[in-house]
DNA sequence: ATTCTTAGTTTACAACCGTAAACAAAATGT
DNA sequence: ACATTTTGTTTACGGTTGTAAACTAAGAAT
C-alpha cells in the first residue's frame, strides 16, 4: 500500500507551468506565477523544492540557474489525481458526476467525439443499473 | 473570496453513509465504517465532529442518540468537488481527462445516454480547439 | 576583489488532516 | 441508587499545505 503522493492546489500550478514550457527555470516559473497569483516568490520557490521532494519534479543541477523538469507525466498526473477524486464517490453516481463535467467543462469538438466513441464501446457491456456499496464493507 | 470548505478523504466515507441513510446516528456509521476500514471509533467520532464544524452535517440533538443529517445534497457536494479538481488541470486536457474517466468508471446504460446526450448539445457550439491558458495571467 | 543581485536552502507558523486516547455526560441494566 | 455501557466532547500529536521571511551561496557588475 505505498502512498501515492499528492499534489496540492498551489503545487498543481507550478506543475502546468513547467509541463508547458517543457522545463523552466525558478525565475521563469516564479514570474509567470506573480502575474497569475499574489504568491511572494518565496512561496513559490517552497512549492518548487516541496515538488522536488514528493518526486513531482527534478532540477537539473549541473549549472545555475537550475533547470526544473517534469518527472511525471501530465496526463498521468491528470488521470491519477481525477481517479482518486472518483474513488470518493458513489459508484451509483459517477455517471451524473461525468455528464456534470461535460456540461460545464469546454471540449474540443474531437475530444467530444473521443469521449462519444468510449461511451460506445463501454455501452456494449454496461449494466442497466450500478449498485451503490457505500454501506458495504469492501476495504477502501 | 469565500473559502470553501473541502471535504477530506476520510470525511467522503462519513458522509456516503449518511447520504445513504438519509440520516444516521453515530453508532449507526462506526459500525459500517468499522467493517469498511481499519479505522478506530473514535477516529470516527472525530470526523463527525469535524463534519458539524465545517457545517457538512448537523446533529438533532433533541434526545440521544444524536441523529445525524447531512446539510449539503449529495450531487452538490460531487458537483463543488468534482469541478474544484478540474479547475486544476489545463483547459486543453479535460476533454481527454473525461474520456479516461468514461473507460474507468461503471456506468449505468441510462447514464451513458445522458451523457450522450449532453455531448451532442455540447457538440453545438464546442470549439474546433481549445486554448491552453496555463501560461496567462487570469487569476486563479 | 568587492559589492550587488539572483537563486537556492533553511526555518517558521497557523490551519487542516489522519489517527486516536482520555474524559464527561447521559442512558440502561440490576 | 449505583454500576455499566454508550455516546458525545476535549485534547493530542505528527504530517501536509498555504504562506512567507531569513539566510546563504553563486553569478554579475564595477
Amino acid at each position: 500500500m505505498t502512498e501515492i503522493e499528492t499534489m496540492s492546489k498551489a503545487e498543481w500550478q507550478v506543475m502546468r507551468i513547467i509541463w508547458t514550457l517543457g522545463q523552466a527555470t525558478s525565475k521563469e516559473v516564479i514570474d509567470i506565477l506573480e502575474r497569475k497569483t499574489d504568491w511572494k516568490s518565496a512561496t513559490i520557490k517552497t512549492l518548487i523544492v516541496r515538488l522536488q521532494k514528493k518526486n513531482f519534479l527534478k532540477a537539473e543541477e549541473t549549472k545555475r540557474p537550475y533547470v526544473y523538469k517534469p518527472l511525471i507525466d501530465e496526463d498521468m498526473a491528470i488521470h491519477q489525481s481525477v481517479n482518486n477524486l472518483f474513488d470518493n464517490l458513489c459508484c451509483m453516481r459517477k455517471g451524473q458526476a461525468i455528464k456534470d463535467l461535460v456540461q460545464n467543462s469546454e471540449i474540443s469538438q474531437s475530444d467530444i467525439s473521443d469521449i462519444v466513441e468510449a461511451l460506445n464501446v463501454k455501452a456494449k457491456t454496461a449494466p442497466e443499473e450500478v449498485e451503490c456499496n457505500c454501506l458495504e464493507a469492501n476495504l477502501i
